[in-house]
RNA sequence: GGCGACGUGGCCGAGUGGUUAGGCGCGGGUCUGCAAAACCCGUUACACCGGUUCGAUUCCGGUCGUCGCCUCCA
């Protein structure tokens, strides 16, 4: 039985979902505006396992992941780089792309982009217009956060308190400065589309209210993000959504913790940023999934190179292990662990912990001259789901030895120390350790694997 | 100021009203030509102060501290 926190709630509650056996989510993807760093893949690896583990359950997801492709941010960054906005997105999203893949990351079902959307943007905006909840000024459209009394439900804030902590400028159009555009009209050199409100863009929050009642309807189940997100992106889609339709908008929203750099949040606008593309280069993508999926994707974590190599090594003894035994059928108690691991609101610390001890399990089987495929088969059952074998190695170097090298030159060195040439036999060996293989001489002969 | 999360052993990080989380590290051992790996043994904790209880790290109240959101943000 799965259960779920949900931000809504504030408590964890049982997952029912809209259809019985089915199961549809939303979750909050980039706003294309520069490189991916290391807080993005966290959501990304966070929301893929939710997506793996849901469909591993038997249910069947349909699972949309958004590409916010106009914003100002977007415009910002592109005049700075001196091109195109259409340009940069494109570019940006690629390395998004190429990151995820290199996590292990599944493309999702859907990933609709902002500007493929415009229609459906427009319509929803014209609703809000004609429902009294949304109103044009001189080409811009505000929505009335006054005028819908639910604002606020999902971050807990009511409209006295925000306004107490109001900071930004007093945008001079806005009946109430709390509102917040849905629709922007254009200014010279900006992309554009035309609409009943003059030229213009739409507005933050309001593609994502669009593109997921087009891909899932109103009232589907699982809309997840960054917990950033959740005031004031997330409160505003729901108030756009629920305003313009009436009904529940997503019923479970599921936040993911951020990533902090020496104690602090890892943001663009304070230069904390650990570049993705490069620590998945360097460190290798499933590494850096270990590091993510070892705490519960709401709490916060701290990212470091000793943290990540930590990582590394626990998935190195877990590398270990699978290329010692052979999988067969999955132990069945092992898989009814994982599963109350990953039924209490996606523990994966718990499910990793059991992965370990199954390790040490199998490893022990083994040692004592037993098989341990039952144990082997719940290890691999378990990587897949999170994710493990989908996620890239660090990049090796050119100079690489080909198996057969390695072969030939372990070759040689066993002879050698079956001549009692140990000085020899050592030194093949710690060439061998220079070009990343290490070996494991046991009972059976000499095993040789990668780092 | 408002809303929320959290404070666990050398480090990371789960969990529980009374019984070993797990990983990394460290010490000892088995194995080995040596090493590595693997296994075994050991290492150690629940911020502080009250309260409830036979018993609290776990529940309640308070204190202190850290972090996030309230502006763009995964």
């Amino acid at each position: 039985m799965l259960e779920v926190y949900s931000t809504l709630h504030r408590a964890l509650v049982s997952f029912e979902p809209r259809t019985k056996g089915k199961v549809s989510m939303y979750v909050c993807g980039p706003t294309v505006q520069s490189e991916p760093h290391v807080g993005h893949g966290r959501s990304a690896v966070a929301f893929d396992v939710i997506w793996r583990y849901l469909v591993w359950s038997g249910y069947d997801v349909t699972f949309v992941r958004n590409i916010t492709d106009i914003e100002d941010k977007i415009i910002a960054a592109a005049e700075e780089a001196g091109e195109s906005v259409e340009t940069l997105a494109r570019e940006m999203a690629k390395r998004f792309e190429d990151a995820f893949v290199g996590l292990g990351v599944l493309s999702p079902d859907f990933e609709p982009k902002a500007t493929e959307h415009i229609d459906e943007i427009i319509n929803l905006t014209a609703v809000l217009i004609d429902r009294g909840l949304a109103y044009a000024r001189d080409g811009d459209v505000y929505f009335s956060v006054r005028a819908l009394e639910s604002y606020g439900k999902l971050s807990g804030r009511n409209p006295d308190d925000l306004r107490s902590g109001y900071r930004i400028e007093v945008d001079e159009s806005k009946e109430d400065p709390l509102d917040f555009a849905v629709w922007k009209s254009a200014k010279p050199g900006e992309p554009s589309w035309e609409s009943p409100w003059g030229p213009g863009r739409p507005g933050w929050h309001i593609e994502c209210s669009a593109m997921a009642e087009k891909y899932l309807g109103q009232d589907f189940d699982i809309h997840g993000g960054g917990s950033d997100l959740i005031f004031p992106h997330h409160e505003n889609e729901i108030a756009q959504s629920e305003g313009a339709s009436g009904t529940t908008f997503a019923r479970y929203w599921l936040h993911n913790g951020m990533v902090n750099l020496g104690g602090e949040k890892m943001a663009k606008s304070t230069g904390l940023v650990v570049d993705l593309a490069s620590i998945i280069e360097s460190h290798g993508g499933r590494a850096l999934r270990m590091l993510y999926l070892r705490a519960h994707y709401r709490s916060p974590i701290e990212y470091s190179e000793v943290l990540l190599s930590e990582a590394a090594e626990a998935l190195d003894r877990l590398d270990r292990f699978r290329k010692r035994a052979t999988p067969g059928v999955p132990e069945e108690i092992a898989l009814d662990r994982f599963r109350e691991a990953m039924d209490d609101d996606f523990g994966t610390p718990q499910a990793i912990s059991l992965l370990f001890d199954l390790v040490r399990d199998g490893n022990r089987l083994l040692d004592e001259g037993g098989e341990a495929s039952a144990v082997a088969g719940a290890v691999e059952t378990i990587v897949a789901v999170l994710g493990f074998d989908d996620a890239s190695d660090p990049a090796v170097g050119e100079h690489a030895l080909t198996d057969a090298e390695v072969d030939v030159l372990v070759g040689e060195r066993n002879q050698a120390r079956s001549d009692r040439r140990f000085d020899d036999a050592d030194a093949i060996r710690d060439a061998l350790e220079d070009q990343g293989v290490s070996l494991e001489d046991g009972p059976n002969g000499t095993r040789w694997l990668r780092k």
